[in-house]
DNA sequence: CCTACCGATCGGTAGG
DNA sequence: CCTACCGATCGGTAGG
């Protein structure tokens, strides 16, 4: 009931950004209100215009949100050895998202209207240049190592990230409830055939 | 200037989606309105509710005018070489949408509200329904003719209908000019290394 | 198929 | 940070 003991002073930004994350949640991006956000945040409309000037504005402040809470769960994949450590990425791209359904749905809204909102396109292209940086540091590793073949690190990563994209429209556009283990197994095929060299080309059938 | 001396008797649906083709590409589907495709149309609004009583009626009759002619290309394949016939396919999907940008851009809006519209949602899986067994009818034909490997057809194209959509996605959420070509190339190694059974491997790099 | 209009909703602001 | 409100826009309809 009554706030613990101890709370930390409650950042307003924070909050908001929480509120909008719950908004998003429900609503979905095209029938997302200052309104609705506001409802979740607990005060009016007035408070949300009183932090961020413009529905933009705190919208790209949440893309900055989104982008950091990702690069700490990055950050958290400790394994150096660059198998595994493709391994382990590409369940954080491809099967984490599997609990995070109406994210998913809310997020492939936003990114369709990145064409239109230039702050919204920035964001996604900073995103997506840092997921790719981490496959292909991981990818000219397994090279150096001698795991992996002599490709073209910059193309794979690449292609990588092709698959990650279109297993998450799929879930979302055609609810398709295996697009994301189908991408995650056919990323399996394109590292074995394409990148690994030993080839254990037993797995693909 | 004026109408050719055989002028086919103008159908108002026809227009109507032609109208829409044109307000599409112009304002995307978040602006698109009922002023704007009548705009487009040359009438009043109340013309359009006159053949159309809701505007997602309209839609709906929108995506299945293009589903029909996405079918009508794809008929214009007589080809029935396996593996000349999987490139052609490949290509109406990864090198054609190149000068379709509008369009790419519009499609990925209205793919992203698949979830909150029923009638979408089934046009769009029905359009995916049939690419992809086109697809794996390909592949299965190949495998009766010995140049593919005798794998889970029905998986393979779903991989390529993942490459697919991944490709689009990218080119309208971070404008880039060679994801389809990259997708392409993809595509390509994918047929190559997993499907075909002679080693061509060279190609890969 | 048109003109005129309605009810609803939106982002944002004034004034406190 | 709130109440009250504005101007703009939307999909859809009445009445002809």
């Amino acid at each position: 009931m009554a706030d613990p003991p101890e709370h930390t002073a409650p950042d307003p930004n924070e909050e908001i950004m929480r509120a909008t994350y719950r908004a998003l949640r429900k609503h979905g991006y095209a029938d997302l209100t200052i309104k609705r956000i506001a409802e979740e945040y607990g005060k009016s409309t007035a408070a949300i215009h009183y932090h961020y000037e413009t529905k933009d504005d705190l919208l790209a402040a949440y893309l900055d949100y989104l982008l950091d809470q990702f690069v700490d769960t990055v950050r958290d994949i400790k394994t150096t050895d660059p198998e595994e450590r493709m391994e382990l990425l590409l369940d954080k791209l491809l099967v984490d998202p599997v609990d995070h359904q109406d994210m998913l749905i809310a997020m492939l809204e936003m990114r369709s209207q990145a064409p239109y909102k230039e702050a919204f396109c920035e964001r996604f292209q900073q995103n997506d240049e840092y997921t790719r940086y981490m496959l292909k540091a991981v990818i000219n590793h397994g090279i150096d190592e001698g795991i992996f073949e002599n490709v073209d690190a910059e193309h794979a990563a690449r292609a990588l990230m092709i698959i990650v994209d279109g297993a998450r429209t799929r879930t979302v556009v055609l609810d398709e409830e295996d697009a994301l283990a189908t991408a995650r197994r056919t990323a399996d095929e394109y590292v074995t055939a394409i990148l690994s060299t030993e080839e254990a080309a037993d797995g693909i059938e």
